[in-house]
DNA sequence: CCTGAACCATTTGTATACAATAAGGTGGGC
DNA sequence: GCCCACCTTATTGTATACAAATGGTTCAGG
């Protein structure tokens, strides 16, 4: 992690997220070097990273820009990450071993805590929630699965809106692991795709409500 | 398509499909750099590109290695194929215009063409399947899908035994995609998408069993 | 005033040199 | 004779210089 190219990747991934890039403008890989403190080469690296991740894109002319996702795109993301997240739960739920889900447990066990805090511990929620879904991953034992979610996951819009999330949506996505523990527990496939399913549009959802009100604050402050 | 970077990467590319380059064999850039007559700089950038489709992996100490790919491997990405093109079906059924329904049209009557030659014109056969299921690709509108699924087509092993299908199966595939434009001109995402899925799975029982006969060829001739 | 072509600036692509790192072999000590 | 440490070497990472290409701007001509 302490490599040129992972810093220049990290760090342009968090200007980004943050918003400090704005969506659609234009990046420079000379720009981009001297704000990351490293030559062109590994920034180069990191922005083809970052395309494969759809968080840069690229036009015909091999320019960079910061990739812009309309609501359709980031519904089209939560699609995808649905079906997969729920394809995965089924193959972890058919192979998972009980230490694995002793691991699964302890984690949900930790997202608890974050959310008992007060105010409620949402970086601690959303890390909770990032190796909870990552072991799931990790048990359906499937590399390409974990590639392509891989990319998926690390939506820049989830981060800057999850803020917004109340206790009760955090409660709710608490219990739902709990019932995907449940799945788990008893091997049942079916169970813990629909579960997981259900989990990931609901999230969407929850999300887009969130935008909702974001982009009406936006306008309404804008005028 | 005349870059540098571009000759790297199918260069390379073809190596391993063409079993040039052995899998799991380590491959070094400087002396890819020269078999491909460029720098090393363009060959690390088409590296990257095949570690992305899984073409290339690389251990802990980022060495590249061509994969091998074992039959659950395989089968893990057919598996995730037939989801996926499955999705893309489902969506394509529900969006796609006439005018694009008539190039699918026309594809699969290239395809045919192409099945009733003596022999069989298995490369026309190949680039027209390739072509009907990039249109239906593009009809599902659906950037993140798109990405995700152009990674998994270019399975290095297919090229490799494509030569094996026998005209009845050929003339299978074909059947299936007519039924594929039946579905799509009624605008049935249901039907589509089971018609899309079992078009895969069955691709893949094709192909283990061709592996089959392969692997029980090589074992003869072996020993 | 509009059009277009040529020029200049900006940006990306490639090559090469050098630095860092990991693997493997070799020698010394136990 | 075996094991560990060190050194050598092979391989990848990074920086920089230069080449190619793209886009915008300006100036000339209609």
């Amino acid at each position: 992690m302490s490599r040129a190219s992972d810093r220049a990747y990290s760090g342009i991934r968090s200007m980004i997220l943050s918003g400090e890039l704005p969506a659609g403008s234009q990046i420079g890989e000379e720009a981009l070097a001297e704000r990351c403190g490293v030559s062109r080469t590994p920034v180069r690296d990191a922005l083809r990273r970052l395309e494969s991740e759809l968080l840069v894109k690229r036009n015909e002319a091999q320019r960079s820009f910061v990739a812009d996702w309309s609501l359709d795109d980031i519904a089209d993301g939560f699609e995808l990450r649905a079906m997969l997240e729920g394809h995965a739960a089924r193959r972890a739920a058919e192979r998972i071993d009980d230490e694995t889900l002793q691991r699964l447990r302890r984690c949900n066990i930790e997202i608890l805590a974050a959310i008992q805090t007060n105010p409620p511990d949402v970086t601690g929620f959303l890390d909770g929630n990032r190796e909870f879904h990552a072991v799931i991953l990790e048990a359906a034992k499937s590399p390409r699965l974990a590639a392509m979610l891989g990319a998926l996951i690390e939506q820049p819009v989830v981060w800057r809106t999850a803020q917004q999330y109340g206790r009760e949506a955090l409660r709710r996505s608490h219990g739902e692991h709990e019932e995907l523990l449940a799945a788990f527990a008893r091997h049942d496939g079916d169970w813990a795709q629909s579960v997981m399913t259900s989990h990931i549009r609901r999230a969407f959802h929850a999300y887009a409500d969130a935008h909702q009100g974001l982009a009406a604050i936006d306008a309404g402050s804008g005028s």
